[in-house]
DNA sequence: AATGAATGAGATTTCATTCAT
DNA sequence: TATGAATGAAATCTCATTCAT
């Protein structure tokens, strides 16, 4: 088994910080009123602020983290953020879908640039494992997949995987019967190990990785997976 | 791959748990002897009453619960959970020691029973994921290994999968390099697959349980594992 | 001025301890009725133990301590303390009573003793503050006096200083104007200097004394006492 | 013996006590600087508030306060009471701080008044007794002087009273061999004589004053301070 | 529009007193 | 009658959310 250390994987990206992101469904002012003059830069400027210091704090501590140190490290005061985001879910879901998509976004990439499939699956687990799986609101929520609706990242996320795992099959590389489901879930998987064992022993899950991704192999298995 | 399905996992087994005379719950007390004994059945029955509902509580919430909950669970007061454990942390601390220790013993006798190293090493992992993996506050404290000093439940948990571990690597049937460590840390991380799809799809843990078992496997695998 | 050492000042001094104390006026059981043969001797027993334990643990804490550290002491349960004192109040009040009233006798005594006015009160400051001084819930209920109606065992040994204070004061060695109750309150006011500097310096209010004293002299002292 | 009333010695005086700029409450905030600079009138005054308010209940009732009777009598709910001291203690330590600071500082400037070292000396403790000696924790903390170490605010007062040692000495009225730390054990003793008697007897601590002074005079004594 | 102070419902823990055994 | 377990009202401290400035 082979798993490339894609370089690129440095964890929180904040990638899109900057941009405006034209598109967003939150903007606070309903643009066809009649206030016109406001300045929005500001706005957007503490907007960004926020979300680029809520998504380290959750990255850091997940979503249980108290909002007050959100509003402290992005600089702003509680009640701008409350205006922003008037409860801190939806601060944890802005974030969360940020992130979610900046990691699909880059996953994809990733499987694209390789020409193997398999090169291509296990490049998004090493990826993955090296970078988000240290984002413990990310993890959090990836979590739930299996209890609630997905996040539009997520759902991102699982065409990457999707895609990745439809290759491998059509390949003969991957071992029948595995569904995305079962990549997600081992990534869910394996990403807690990352998350436990990251401080102490760094390097321990990537054996874990890669006892999963041989079991995951077309051959080499005395009998077909369960049900 | 066969995964035996022991029966007797059936999770929370206070059974003979910490006080095997249940005789002494109705004994009229001896008292002939030396003014001092008294068990107090009621307060025995409270004691369990109250570890029961800890265990309870802790199992489908983990160690963030409110004590309330649990003295409301076991129908005594604040003051009498406070009188048998004078921290909430005493109480987390018998439950877990309880439950780990209850669990190593059922691993063991079920080990013992298995002719063959690998069903032993297959029949403790689906026991385990059966069984314990849905007790969060286990889980939670199983993950903390790698952060801190062992509670001696784990303690005696980590002996067994050392035994199974030495007895599979002894027999030709694991893969080499294998350690207890990383059994250990696919225990915590099948654990966590466990608790996410428990209620949506029970039976798909299973599935990965297969593959990181025929990871596991001494044959059929392209390279050594990492470092 | 001499401030002798009565080497008999030691603090806690069960003296009547063991004795039924047939004057009691908190006797449990009004004679008067049916029952008869009761075990009184194990009552009185344990009455004395707790009466005992609750001295001891007042001296040492004062009277905000907790219940439980008396019944624990004593040997008895909780029930059996509050059938003899219904409310904690009422352990106290026995207490202070008891060691009022040894500490009355004895000074009482320690006064007769001596044959020079000033010499008896001398000795009696200096056995107080060597010996009960020390005892917290004492001095606590003794800087009430000032508050509310003094316990009986308060009175008799504000009768002692009376006496004390009337002797001294007919021998002309006691500054004109000088009162019972100013002696009381040098009294509190020194026994407060001695808890506080006990443990570190221990002697120190021995010079807090000394200068008391001579400024309760008859002579020396440049104007009378203000109103 | 003269016992002078400072007239000014009434008791807690916050006056300009800790922050010195009243200006700032009511400026309308200079909005040009760099966007940081917020006072807020309104929280300083909530703060000033909770100080005074915990001034006077500690006052009354030393350091066992509920914390919850500062919050009402400063009208403020528990939370902001808690934003400004996150612990108990921080609110303790800040009043008496600023109580003892503003007591030494009165009482320096009393002691430079007086001309005659020994008035200066018998002014402090007039006023000390009249003033601060009611405030409970106040005493409470000078009790333990002798189990630990000093606020900032005790060592100014030490150095007070140290000074007006010294001055009394050198001029030969001061009794040989009497320390600062005797007449800080004389200030807390007389104290606690106060706030016994302050109710039902208001002057009475007034003639034990005037008893140690005499003591503590230089002439007049029949023998020297024991060691 | 921005600020950060204010709010108050919980969460853990203690202790005088009562009550079942 | 003796026991000590049970009770529950405080007391301290936290944090998501609102509101005055």
């Amino acid at each position: 088994m082979a798993v490339p250390d894609p370089a690129s994987a440095t964890h929180p990206q904040p990638a899109s910080a900057t941009r405006p992101d034209p598109a967003s469904a939150t903007r606070p002012q309903p643009k066809g009123t009649t206030r016109r003059r406001a300045p929005r830069a500001d706005a957007l400027r503490n907007r960004e602020a926020i979300i680029q210091a809520a998504a380290e704090v959750l990255a850091e501590q997940g979503t249980a983290v108290d909002v007050r140190e959100i509003a402290r490290r992005s600089g702003v005061g509680m009640g701008t953020l409350y205006r922003h985001f008037p409860k801190k879910e939806d601060l944890v879901h802005t974030v969360l879908l940020r992130d979610f998509s900046t990691w699909a976004r880059a996953a994809r990439a990733t499987a694209c640039d390789a020409e193997d499939p398999w090169t291509a699956l296990t490049a998004f687990f090493q990826q993955a494992l090296t970078g988000y799986a240290r984002h413990r609101a990310i993890m959090e929520n990836l979590a739930l997949t299996w209890a609630g609706p997905d996040l539009e990242g997520v759902r991102q996320l699982r065409l990457v995987i999707e895609h990745l795992c439809d290759r491998a099959c059509a390949a003969g590389l991957l071992r029948p019967g595995v569904t995305t489901d079962d990549l997600l879930l081992l990534l869910v998987s394996l990403g807690h190990a990352v998350q436990i064992t990251d401080e102490c022993r760094p390097g321990q899950w990537n054996r874990l990785l890669c006892i999963s991704l041989d079991g995951l192999r077309a051959t080499g298995h005395p009998q077909p997976l369960p049900a």
